[in-house]
RNA sequence: CGCGGGGUGGAGCAGUUCGGUAGCUCGCCGGGCUCAUAACCCGGAGGUCGUAGGUUCAAAUCCUGCCCCCGCAA
């Protein structure tokens, strides 16, 4: 039983926090606060807002620490918080700070380290949990574990998997922390950046290969989404996958026993749910029955 | 009043500019062909064209209000 901080914000960082609050005393939760979400703009807590809420810990809402009072604790603990905890906080539990973050640092350091990983086509992410230092994820390493992608999964998938996957690599590791048992060891090695995607970063290049096509697809899923034009309409791509059949050229769309197929620069994707602009998600072969004549998307 | 697209038989679309009661690709039901089929042929059911009202001899099509869905931007 200790008392730590916990500072965390989407649906990934939830299983830790519960599993956190099971074993020691949270004495304060930090989470972003409400947003406005949609086109209807509805302020919309985060999910380690409403779990914590659950829970019955005191929750703090703010996107800056910067002057915020924190209470005491042993040990503040960050997982995909969405803000910076400021130099001058660092040492402010006995411990410091640890953050659990999804790549073998140094590689992959910032927001976006799974969806950079499937981006690149890389076979494994990790988890890294490391001392907060000034630098971004940069700090000394206490525990780092190798995790393998799966063959088909998206970026969503992956965090989903991942968070679930490494509750016990946290626990543990604060656990060994704050019996003074672990070590940290400095990051070694060239350090590499994985900032969140940008909207245009969902543009898919039809004419790269379906391999790469169809990593990025996966790393861009569910958040921001691929998306491709046809004409000036904007077609999101909701699932797709390789394919071996045959297909035209680059960025040609053909329909063959009820699939629908995108030629590449070198193989196929075939598209299984798309979202044209201002419709609802369809499957790709009924968004196909309405198309008139060739249809090439860019 | 941030910009924009859309609501047509079970699905996806066309038709709306120049008003005359609905079409395409599928699905579904029945029958046929076939060793067989998701293939092919024949036949059939199913639509208050989001909703309320207006204009008109006549409205999915023109006018007005309202509801719902969605994309972009934040």
């Amino acid at each position: 039983m200790a008392s730590i901080i916990f500072a965390g914000s989407p649906q990934v960082a939830v299983p830790y926090l519960r599993a956190l609050a099971a074993e020691h005393t949270i004495v304060a939760v930090i989470t972003r606060e409400d947003s406005p979400v949609g086109r209807k703009r509805e302020l919309t807590p985060t999910a380690i807002a409403v779990e914590a809420t659950a829970l019955g810990l005191p929750v703090l809402k703010a996107n800056s620490l910067r002057g915020i009072d924190l209470p005491d604790s042993e040990l503040g603990v960050v997982v995909a918080y969405g803000g910076l905890v400021p130099d001058a906080m660092l040492d402010q539990p006995t411990y410091g700070w640890i953050n659990a973050h999804f790549s073998m640092l140094p590689a992959l350091r910032g927001a976006a380290p799974v969806q950079r990983g499937l981006w690149n086509g890389d076979e494994a992410t990790g988890i890294s949990i490391f001392l907060l230092v000034s630098e971004l994820d940069a700090g000394p390493v206490f525990h780092q574990r190798q995790l393998f992608f799966e063959p088909t999964e998206t970026a969503s998938e992956a965090l989903a998997r991942i968070s679930q996957l490494t509750v016990d690599d946290l626990v543990e590791t604060v656990d060994g922390i704050l019996a003074g048992e672990l070590v940290s060891r400095d990051q070694e090695g060239l350090a590499t950046f994985a900032p969140k995607f940008t909207r245009d970063e969902g543009h898919i290049n039809w004419l790269l290969p379906a391999r790469t096509v169809y990593n990025r697809i996966r790393a861009l899923t569910t958040e921001p989404g691929a998306f491709t034009m046809l004409g000036d309409q904007r077609i999101g791509i909701v699932e797709a996958r390789l394919s071996y059949a045959d297909s035209g050229h680059a960025g040609v769309a053909s329909v063959k026993d009820g699939h629908v197929y995108i030629g590449t620069g070198d193989g196929t994707i075939e598209l299984l749910s798309v979202k044209p602009a201002g419709k609802n998600t369809m499957l790709a072969i009924d968004w196909a029955r309405g198309l008139r004549g060739e249809t090439v998307l860019g």
